[in-house]
DNA sequence: GTCCGATATATATTTAAATACATAACGCTT
DNA sequence: AAGCGTTATGTATTTAAATATATATCGGAC
């Protein structure tokens, strides 16, 4: 037997360029939870570098920004993910589940290759 | 304004490996309309050793053929797509379209971030 | 049996993405 | 003013994917 399953991803694009999907969308959780752009980029073996990088296309191709750095004070800084960003990651979710239901529903697919 | 859109993917996985996808399915189109899997290679701008690769490990990953590959005689050799495969492509299709059509009645996401 | 146009396959090169590394800057605490 | 933990940023290195190149093979046509 084969073993196959239905994947799907979503993503938000602007000008044809990725503006949100799976990645972003995993270092916003992480930054969540962590306060922190270095542990959040630890956490999902993302270099620190990289993970700014995303920071700084989020907030660049954003209406209101998404996540907010601060340097300095008594933790050293921080990072933390603002009201919108949730609200952005919450319907992002919704969707990505929905699309899965959908993908699921439909098993015409894994039919035939079955 | 952002201009912003919904994009959506899907793709076949078999023990955890991508198994078909956008590229196989597009690569299996060119292949059905022009007969020959170097022309099709070319169609997509993506080398001959890549086009053949893939249609490796489809037919290797699959229970029945989807592509047949010959060499030698009259035209020199040729590809084309098994029935199997037809309706394989067909299935996706459908499910691609479906998925679209999904994500683009979600409008919660967008308006969000407009 | 030579030519033609396609597939078959190994190896080398190129390219793009990601990482690694180094260093500066910040602001609070002591 | 020195130390801390974090963000900030340029540059070098590594890695993986894709391409390029070269050559072999097939089988019908002439």
């Amino acid at each position: 037997m084969s073993m196959k399953s239905i994947k799907v991803k979503c993503w938000i694009e602007t000008n044809g360029d990725k503006f949100y999907g799976p990645g972003p969308h995993e270092l916003l959780q992480n930054i969540k939870a962590e306060g922190s752009l270095s542990k959040a980029a630890e956490k999902m073996q993302l270099s620190y570098r990289k993970a700014w990088d995303i920071v700084q296309q989020l907030n660049k191709h954003s209406e209101k920004p998404l996540v907010i750095l601060r340097k300095g004070g008594k933790t050293g800084g921080g990072a933390e993910v603002t009201m919108y960003a949730k609200a952005v990651m919450e319907a992002y979710n919704k969707l990505q589940k929905k699309l899965q239901e959908v993908s699921e529903e439909e098993k015409q697919l894994i039919e035939i290759l079955n």
